[in-house]
DNA sequence: TCTAAAATAT
DNA sequence: CATATTTTAG
């Protein structure tokens, strides 16, 4: 993919662009960096598969422009709760906006509730970004669900147990609740043969996406190896009170009942369902 | 412009 | 907590 660097690049600067001030400032910490010429592309691996695979280095999935995006927003963010009188106040808001919902004129900015982010780090007011469910917490969602059973499988429960900073009990819920229709799903169409597994799973996803990064499914980690590291959601969760670790986890020993196997969770972030 | 993901409302 | 509806990203 080579949506690389000079989409990330621009879009940083970009509204930056309106404020002189902090872009000088910008450029002075950029001082000595490498060039954007000079950097290798995000989606490229640095070490050779070869090496890789010499010694089990398994490959993170590329970063995309938009990981680099929403780093940049996390890092916005924090630049905000160190100094609310900046003006990168204006970045933040991003609003990537579909086309139609801005105009030209552009009085619906009238209202600066758009960005009502006056809000300081403490207030609350702050909005969280929208969380994608990356084919990593997928998993993990996955693991713990498919622990838990049906019947203890809540969201509540889900959320403590997947101890990702920053993820909610309403995020969870939603994702559980499209995880189930897309359980229902399946059941009705037992196509689950051991052909399915990878193929019929790419048939449902969009196009846009299945042709996005194919890259090589790994089989899914062995069952009782969920590592428990606090992993945050977004990168930067704020204010949150997840210091650490859960209290004592017990080991996920139990057997994995109801075959939630898309195991993929390793490639195909997403699960398609459909309504009937 | 349309679909699916995520958020939010009931 | 579940489900229905709405909003938003892609």
């Amino acid at each position: 993919m080579r949506e690389d660097f000079d989409n990330g690049d621009r879009d940083f600067k970009d509204p930056l662009s309106s404020n002189g001030g902090d872009l000088d400032r910008i450029l002075e910490w950029e001082i000595g960096l490498p060039s954007s010429d000079e950097l290798i592309p995000l989606s490229q691996s640095l070490i050779s598969p070869e090496l890789a695979s010499a010694f089990s280095i398994k490959r993170e999935p590329p970063l995309s422009v938009i990981d680099v995006q929403r780093a940049i927003q996390d890092t916005v963010s924090t630049f905000r709760c160190l100094d609310p009188s900046s003006n990168l106040l204006l970045l933040s808001a991003d609003e990537p906006m579909t086309s139609n919902s801005r105009k030209e004129g552009g009085e619906e900015e009238s209202d600066p509730s758009t960005f009502r982010l006056d809000g300081s780090c403490d207030g609350r007011a702050v909005k969280r970004p929208r969380l994608v469910w990356t084919p990593q917490l997928h998993r993990r969602f996955v693991e713990v669900v498919t622990h838990l059973g049906e019947k203890r499988a809540v969201p509540k429960t889900i959320m403590k147990l997947m101890n990702v900073g920053g993820l909610t009990r309403e995020n969870v819920a939603s994702h559980l609740q499209k995880y189930r229709l897309y359980l229902k799903r399946m059941q009705g169409t037992p196509n689950e043969g051991p052909l399915s597994s990878v193929s019929d799973h790419h048939r449902f996803l969009p196009a846009s996406r299945s042709s996005r990064n194919i890259r090589e499914l790994l089989p899914p980690p062995a069952f009782p190896s969920l590592p428990m590291i606090p992993f945050p959601a977004f990168g930067l969760p704020h204010h949150q009170e997840y210091g650490g670790l859960m209290g004592s986890h017990q080991p996920y020993g139990a057997s994995p009942e109801q075959g939630a196997n898309w195991s993929g969770g390793n490639k195909g972030s997403i699960f398609s369902y459909r309504l009937p």
